[in-house]
RNA sequence: GGACCCGUGGCGAAAUUGGUUAUCGUACCUCCCUGUCACGGAGGGGGCUGCCGGUUCGAGUCCGGUCGGGUCCGCCA
C-alpha cells in the first residue's frame, strides 16, 4: 500500500492507509493512547489501545482505518480534525532525542546560538518552515514572471576573480596556480554585461553574492539576489518598471494580506531623501503601526562619485559601470562631485532592497570614469582587459538592478533579521556555528595548496 | 577596528542594598487515568550560576580579564 499524507485521510474514511511522519505530541489515559502525527501537509491524530515506548519525533510508519470522528470529538484546530486514524500497526522508522530546545513556539526567545548550532531542529519550527516555503513559492514566481517576459535565466561563476572596488572579496587558493587566487563573487555584475554583449537582450538570475564584511541584521556574508539586466533600455524607468511590476504581481499573489502605500511606487531624487529625512532609505510607511504596509520607493538621481577619505580619492557611489548624467566628459574630470547618475534605489519600509542603473556602454566615458577614480591606466588595463574589450568588440546600450532578496523576506515575513529567511544562517562574525565553519585544514592540504 | 547589551538545571525565566540549602515554568524519568487534542493527577532526577583571577568574614550579585552570543558605528563598488 502507497504512503497517504496527513491532508488526503480526509477523502478516506472508512479505509485503511499508511501514514508516514513525525510524533509531534503524545496524550496517554491509560487505556487509549494518542499520537499527533506530523507530517509536511498537516498533523492527523492516531488513537492505539496499545502501550507503546514512543517519544515525540520519533519517526513512525503507521498502518490504520480512517474513521470520522463523533461530533463532539472533532478539532477546528487543526485541519484534519474531523477524522481520526485507528491504529493497527506502527513501525518505528526512526528513534529520536529528546530535542535541546522547544520546537512547538516561534523561537524567538531562545538563544541564537542554540537555534544556530542546532539549526536542523531549529528548522522544525512552524514560523521557519513557512519563511522558507513562502521564500520558494516567492522565487518560483519571479522566475516565472520573468520567463514570461523572455528573459533567460544564466549561471554565472563563483570562482572568479578579485576585484579593486567594493567590499572584501572572501577568497580560495588555487591548488594549480600555487600563490595565486580566485574570489567568490560580490555580484554577477561584470558576468551579466558581458552577457549582454554577447546578445542575449534580457538576462536574469537568482544569484548567490558572497562579500567578507561584518554582518548586520540586514545583512549576511552570503545573500541572495535577484539580478538582472538588459539590453537597449530607453531610460533606467524601462527597469524601474519592470521591477515594480515584479513585486507587485508577487505581493498581489502571495502576500494578499499586505498592501503597497502607494502603486506606482513613487520616486524621490538621492538629494531630496536626504533633505528631507537624512538617509537615502527613508521608511515612507503612512503608518508604521500597520505590520501589512509596503511602502516602495524609489530614491533616484544618485552622485556618480564618492569621496573616500580612507583612500583619499573619488571611488563610485554604486559601481565604476553606471553611466554619468553629464555626457561632457571635460566636466566630468573636473567637477566630479555634482555628477549625477543614471542610478537608483528601491526602499521598502526603510530597508534598500534593490539598486539599479544605466551602464556605461562607451569606452571613453568608462575610462574616463576609471580616470577620476584615480585608477591609472595600466591598472584599469590589468584589472579590467576582458571588459574594456569586449566593449571595444561592441555592447549595446544596457542596464539592470539587484535586487535583494533576503531583505524583501524579512520585510515581508515581518521579521527583524534576515537570518530567519534564510535556511542556514551565519552569526555576527560570520561564523556557521553547526558546521564550525570557518575551520582549520589539514596541513596535506595546506601543503597541496602552497599555502605553508 | 570601535561602542554597548547579555551569559543561572536541556530550554525560558527569578533570586531586596553582597548574606544560610539558588527558586519557578517547561522539558525529561516513574506511576495512575478509555476521549484527549498545550489532556489531567501524584512523585522523582537534574546546577561548581560560561571560564580564570581579584575584592570581601561571605560573590549568581561588585571589579578585571577571557570565551561565547546579540545590537549599533566603521565597513557593505
Amino acid at each position: 500500500m502507497k504512503r497517504t499524507l496527513n491532508i488526503d485521510t480526509l477523502k478516506k474514511i472508512g479505509e485503511d492507509v499508511i501514514l508516514k511522519g513525525w510524533v509531534n505530541s503524545i496524550r496517554t489515559h491509560g487505556k487509549i493512547t494518542f499520537i499527533d502525527l506530523r507530517d509536511e501537509t498537516g498533523i492527523t491524530q492516531i488513537v492505539l489501545k496499545e502501550k507503546l515506548d514512543l517519544k515525540p519525533e520519533y519517526i513512525l510508519e503507521i498502518l490504520g482505518e480512517v474513521k470520522e470522528r463523533p461530533d463532539n470529538m472533532k478539532n477546528a484546530e487543526i485541519i484534519t480534525g474531523s477524522i481520526e486514524i485507528k491504529a493497527k500497526n506502527i513501525k518505528v522508522l526512526s528513534k529520536a532525542k529528546t530535542m535541546p530546545f522547544p520546537i512547538d513556539n516561534d523561537g524567538y526567545e531562545i538563544n541564537e546560538k542554540h537555534r544556530l548550532e542546532y539549526r536542523y531542529i531549529d528548522l522544525k519550527r512552524e514560523r521557519l518552515k513557512k519563511n522558507l516555503q513562502k521564500r520558494f513559492e516567492t522565487i518560483f514566481l519571479m522566475r516565472k514572471i520573468l520567463k514570461e517576459k523572455g528573459f533567460t535565466e544564466i549561471e554565472t561563476p563563483i570562482l572568479t576573480k578579485s576585484t579593486p572596488e567594493g567590499a572584501r572579496d572572501f577568497v580560495v587558493p588555487s591548488r594549480n596556480f600555487k600563490g595565486l587566487f580566485y574570489a567568490l563573487p560580490q555580484s554577477p555584475q561584470q558576468y551579466k554585461q558581458l552577457l549582454i554583449s554577447a546578445g542575449f537582450e534580457k538576462y536574469f538570475q537568482i544569484a548567490r553574492c558572497l562579500r567578507d564584511e561584518d554582518p548586520r541584521g540586514d545583512r549576511q556574508p552570503e545573500f541572495t539576489q535577484l539580478d538582472l539586466e538588459m539590453a537597449f533600455p530607453e531610460s533606467e524607468k524601462d527597469i524601474m518598471d519592470l521591477i515594480e511590476e515584479i513585486y507587485i504581481k508577487v505581493v498581489k499573489e502571495l502576500f494578499k494580506e499586505k498592501h503597497i502605500t502607494e502603486i506606482p511606487f513613487p520616486k524621490m531624487t538621492y538629494k531630496e531623501a536626504l533633505q528631507k529625512y537624512g538617509t537615502d532609505k527613508p521608511d515612507l510607511r503612512k503608518n508604521k503601526e500597520d505590520k501589512n504596509e509596503l511602502a516602495f520607493w524609489f530614491i533616484t538621481d544618485f552622485p556618480m562619485f564618492e569621496w573616500k577619505e580612507e583612500y583619499k580619492k573619488w571611488g563610485a557611489m554604486h559601481h565604476p559601470f553606471t553611466l554619468p548624467q553629464e555626457k561632457n566628459i571635460e566636466e566630468i574630470k573636473k567637477n566630479p562631485k555634482n555628477i549625477l547618475a543614471h542610478q537608483f534605489d528601491l526602499v521598502l519600509n526603510g530597508f534598500e532592497i534593490g539598486g539599479g542603473s544605466l551602464r556605461t556602454h562607451d569606452v571613453l566615458m568608462l575610462k574616463t570614469c576609471f580616470e577620476v577614480m584615480n585608477h591609472s591606466e595600466k591598472e584599469t588595463k590589468e584589472q579590467f582587459k576582458h571588459y574594456f574589450d569586449a566593449f571595444e568588440y561592441g555592447i549595446p546600450p544596457h542596464g539592470g538592478i539587484a535586487s535583494g532578496l533576503d531583505r524583501f523576506f524579512a520585510v515581508v515575513f515581518n521579521e527583524n533579521s534576515i537570518r530567519e529567511v534564510i535556511a542556514f544562517p551565519k552569526t555576527g562574525d560570520n561564523k556557521d556555528l553547526m558546521l564550525k565553519a570557518p575551520d582549520k585544514i589539514s596541513k596535506e592540504q595546506l601543503k597541496e595548496l602552497g599555502l605553508k
